[in-house]
DNA sequence: CAATCAAGGACTTATTATATCTATAATATC
DNA sequence: GATATTATAGATATAATAAGTCCTTGATTG
């Protein structure tokens, strides 16, 4: 069990969004070709972003995607849990009983997981350094 | 990303080698029959398991699984890791420079994550509840 | 020795991740 | 309005991994 890199793309994406202009959007060309990635791969991960509320995209001539929340909302799971879903990572077909003393345990452990993804925002790290890519 | 299969698997075979004898051993047929998995697959898993000194097989007639160390020893986390390996879930080809950003919150995530797995030992549930399979 | 059992290698199948290609729709610029 | 630019979306292809099977070997019991 890893993350896909399909998440490893969204942060960095969102990484140069949050230090791009708020109303300029960036083309995904652009936003691709800075992760060694190919533009319409990168365009279907965005676009499930754009789903989840937190880049907008601008189409035509000098289009592309921009941020649509406060830079300060959105946090590490935001972005995860977009690509990756929200389902738990330990799955079980049985249901013995109300409840299961492992399917507790493993929750328990992935919501310490989450919460720490939860509490850190994107910003928190995109000030610190402006990362730059390859 | 989701927990494999095979870590269900281990986790189930460990709480009934916890509940069996300690001396007994039991035979791969009966635990891969109580999971609705075949014996050989089960096998394989299990022998990762051996290879980590957490159970030890009995080869020969009457033989089986039987656990190798205390109880109260084993916990969620050295069986998952025993399966799904030890590296980290956030993997990044690129290394700029000694620390990465990003890399620190997800790492730090998955210790968040990793620290109750390892508090958790699987006798602590195993007493509470005898699961009952199926 | 014969029956029983785990270990391990080679292989197959199923599922998911990682793309690519093409067509379509929206927008800006001229 | 025509053309270039750019995102969206569906279909498809390839690669990687998970999940499972089959068969052989070797150890142990009785
Ligand atoms: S005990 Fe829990 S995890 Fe195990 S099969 Fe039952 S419901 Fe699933
Ligand atoms: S910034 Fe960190 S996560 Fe991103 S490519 Fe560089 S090393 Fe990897």
């Amino acid at each position: 069990m890893r993350f896909t890199k399909a998440t490893n793309y969204a942060l960095h994406t969102m990484l140069t969004l949050i230090a791009a202009s708020p109303v300029t959007p960036v083309g995904v060309q652009q936003l691709a070709e800075s992760q060694g990635v190919s533009p319409t791969y990168l365009s279907k991960i965005l676009t499930r972003l754009v789903k989840a509320g937190m880049i907008e995209s601008v189409s035509g001539a000098n289009g592309g995607y921009r941020l649509s929340r406060k830079k300060d909302d959105i946090t590490f799971l935001d972005i995860i849990q977009a690509i990756e879903g929200t389902a738990s990572l330990f799955e079980c077909d049985f249901v013995h009983g109300d409840e299961c003393l492992i399917q507790d345990v493993m929750k328990e452990a992935e919501e310490k997981m989450e919460s720490h993804l939860k509490k850190t925002k994107l910003a928190d790290i995109a000030q610190k350094a402006n990362v730059s890519l390859r």
